[in-house]
DNA sequence: TATATTACTGACTCACTGGTCAGTTAGAGC
DNA sequence: GCTCTAACTGACCAGTGAGTCAGTAATATA
């Protein structure tokens, strides 16, 4: 008598492997940092034993590289081309870079790699290069070229865009750093719509050009939160 | 024939133990994080053996639990004294507290201290509860006040002094992380006196009130670095 | 100097987990 | 149905490091 469907101990799924277990990986990376996370308990979260996850990956450290290749670059080239295709005035672009990081990585758990690669790059100073060259000199040039495009046409002050430009991306750093880590304990403080609006207004207030004799730049009040939040536990009790 | 001073394998210094020990076991739990350093290697850096660390700390957690105590508490201590003493504009104010920060937190061994709590918040909850109450929040409190200061005597729009007060800081998060995790991988490129002078002055330029009529609001023009930088090294070869 | 006290040592245990591999079973091909 | 390939399993090995403790040496006290 054959086996059921439900009677297989398990079934051929070679195809679906890797991502499943680069799922799970990420999971549980994020969620306890790389040292302190058990294969064992990678390859149960993906349906499968231990062995099979040395099938498909020759050691822990080549899983955690397959977790950030096959999460982050993705995104960054989808941000990559929404700059070459913008029409309009450089501080909507801006807003809408920083929207779209949200959408598709804060706001996912791909915001937890941020984490994962500042507590880990002591330690993997060859992930962090890569990282770095792949991930984050990548999105430096992104809105580097945002702001110098505002300066160009002049509606932005001349501003030194190296230093700027990474004042832009600071609080979004933080905000999916904060996700992970002290999230809880100040849950319901921090909307991160709110959060983002915020410091899209003060930042373009600061960067518009201030044309003598009129009083450029918008008044200082938030904007209904146009970005949806849908925010995950953390740590603290 | 008695032992000479230098012959003796070791002496007893029962007051001097605990911080030493707390002090090299912050330098190897910033450099290399929580799971990654061996008790061996703390205890050997402050000169004991193994079982003399565990006479004075119960267990890994517990020094882990000291090192932030005893690193970061004071420091917030003294920048709450610095709030209540002040005189002068609350722009100014911010100035000062930023720059006290980075002179006593952001640009020593203790920057590396927000770094060890993000990547280990996931697996110690208590301990993030502890940093969040005894730091963060008394941090969060302290900015906030100085933004409201600002807003009450007239010299700030009214923002939501929530949210201005996380931005303010977070560049400074953001640059206490980074020494310790990208600083190598672009490194030259990246000055903290200007990188925190860049942030006031977007800020205030932004906080402060634009009077009708008048230009308020000072000039973007970086000043000439007024902090000292004297930055370590971080990962990446 | 003799004795008591205790700070300190370092070899040891033990639990844990990254990584291996001989054996098992699904399922493709005939 | 039979055979063969390879996807998959899970018991096992070996290295590691947290934590222990019986013993040793410095020093306080008599």
């Amino acid at each position: 008598m054959a086996h059921s469907r439900q009677d297989r101990r398990w079934t051929r799924r070679k195809e679906a492997r890797p991502a499943e277990l680069i799922s799970a990986a990420l999971d549980l990376f994020v969620e306890r940092g790389f040292s302190a996370t058990r294969l064992e308990d990678v390859a149960t979260r993906a349906g499968v034993s231990k062995g099979t996850l040395y099938l498909y990956f020759p050691s822990k450290e080549d899983l955690f590289k397959a977790v950030v290749r096959g999460g982050i670059v993705p995104a960054i080239e989808r941000a990559e081309k929404q700059l070459e295709d913008h029409r309009g005035n450089a501080g909507q672009l801006i807003r809408d870079l920083v929207k779209g990081w949200w959408v598709s990585v804060g706001n996912t758990r791909l915001g937890g790699i941020p984490k994962l690669m500042i507590a880990e790059s002591g330690n993997f100073p060859e992930l962090a290069q890569f990282y770095y060259d792949e991930v984050i000199s990548r999105g430096h040039r992104l809105m580097a070229a945002a702001v110098q495009r505002g300066i160009d046409s002049g509606e932005f002050e001349p501003v030194d865009v190296d230093y700027v430009m990474r004042l832009v991306i600071a609080p979004l750093w933080l905000l999916a750093v904060w996700r992970f880590s002290f999230d809880q304990c100040d849950s319901g403080k921090l909307d991160p719509a709110t959060y983002l609006d915020t410091h899209l207004d003060l930042m373009l207030r600061s960067l518009t050009r201030r044309t003598p004799g009129s009083l450029a730049g918008k008044p200082l009040t938030v904007e209904s939160p146009s970005v949806a939040s849908e925010i995950p536990g953390g740590a603290c009790k």
